[in-house]
DNA sequence: AGCAAAATCACCCAAAAGAATGACGACAAC
DNA sequence: GTTGTCGTCATTCTTTTGGGTGATTTTGCT
C-alpha cells in the first residue's frame, strides 16, 4: 500500500518534469507539436495499461471447485437386484416407506390399507433382506442398492 | 469478435476525427498547448486502461473447475450443523449407530454404557430433531448433513 | 472452589414394532 | 383344475422403542 503512493507519486512528480521540459522545448524549438502530442500519448497509453493491468490484477485468481454432485443422478430403483432377493414391488414399496421415517401406521394411511397388512410385509421383507429391525432394513436396503 | 473490431474501428475514427478537429482549434487559437495535451492525454490514458483490461482479461478466464467427486469419499461429519443444532457429540455417536441399524442394547454394548443412557441419549437426539421415530432421526440426519 | 453442560443410570408406562400363525381372494401358469 | 405367488387381513404374544421424570457423576470453564 505504501508503496504504491510512493510510485503514484514518483511518477507524477516525472511525468510533470517530463511535461515541464518538453514544454520548454516546444517554446525553445517551434515545431514539436506532433513530438509533444506523441510524447503525452505514449506516457499515457503506458500508465493507463499500468493502471489497468494493476486494477484488474486484484481479482486474477482460477478457482478450481470441487463441487460434490449427487453421484448416480436420479437412482434407477433397480428392479433387478429386487427380484434378485425375491423381494416383491410391493414390499419394495414398504420399505420405501419405512426408509423415510413413517411408521406402521401412517404407511398403512398412505397406501390404504391395513396396519397388519403393512406389518406382514415388513416382515417378510426383513426376512428377505437378513434384517431385525427397519433401520437394518434400510441400511441393507441402501447397501443392496435398493433405496437410493 | 466482429463487434469488437467494428470497435476498434470506429474509436479510432472518432480519435482522429477529434484530433483533427483540435489541431485544427490549436492552429485557429493560437493558445491551447494545454487543452490539446490534455486531451490527448485523457484519450490516451482511458484507451490504455481500456487497453489493459482487455488483455488481461483474455488470460484472466475464472474457470470454475467442477470436479465430480464421489459424495462417499470424504463427508466431514460437520461439526457446525451438530452445534448449530444442540447436539452434543456423544448424541451424535449414538445418531450414527443408529442408522447402523443397531438396537439400543447393540448401542449399549458396543459403548459400554447401559441401554436406560442410550435410550436417553437417543430421547435428546429425537428431540432436537424434530423426529418421532429412530428411522425418522435417521432420514433427518442425512438431511441434515450430519450422517452420510 | 463453584457453576454449567454433558454424560450416566434407573424406573415406570404407553405405544410401536416384530414374530408366528392362519386364512382368504385374485390371477397367472401349467 | 390344480398349483403357486401375491396381496390382503386378523389374532396373539414378545420385544423394542419412546416419553417422562429424577438423580448422580464427570468434566470443562471461570
Amino acid at each position: 500500500m505504501k508503496r504504491h503512493v510512493l510510485l503514484y507519486g514518483l511518477i507524477g512528480g516525472i511525468l510533470i518534469a517530463v511535461l515541464k521540459w518538453t514544454e520548454y522545448r516546444f517554446l525553445v524549438i517551434e515545431h514539436s507539436i506532433e513530438i509533444y502530442g506523441g510524447l503525452i500519448a505514449a506516457t499515457f497509453a503506458v500508465l493507463g495499461i499500468w493502471l489497468g493491468l494493476k486494477l484488474t490484477n486484484r481479482q486474477e485468481r482460477v478457482v478450481i471447485k470441487e463441487v460434490p454432485v449427487p453421484t448416480g443422478g436420479s437412482f434407477v430403483p433397480n428392479d433387478t437386484k429386487r427380484e434378485a432377493l425375491g423381494i416383491t414391488p410391493r414390499e419394495q414399496e414398504i420399505l420405501e416407506l419405512i426408509s423415510q421415517g413413517l411408521s406402521n401406521r401412517e404407511i398403512a394411511g398412505k397406501l390404504f390399507v391395513s396396519e397388519n397388512t403393512v406389518k406382514t410385509h415388513s416382515s417378510r421383507v426383513f426376512d428377505k433382506l437378513g434384517a431385525k429391525r427397519r433401520t437394518q432394513a434400510v441400511q441393507l436396503g441402501k447397501a443392496f442398492g435398493l433405496l437410493p
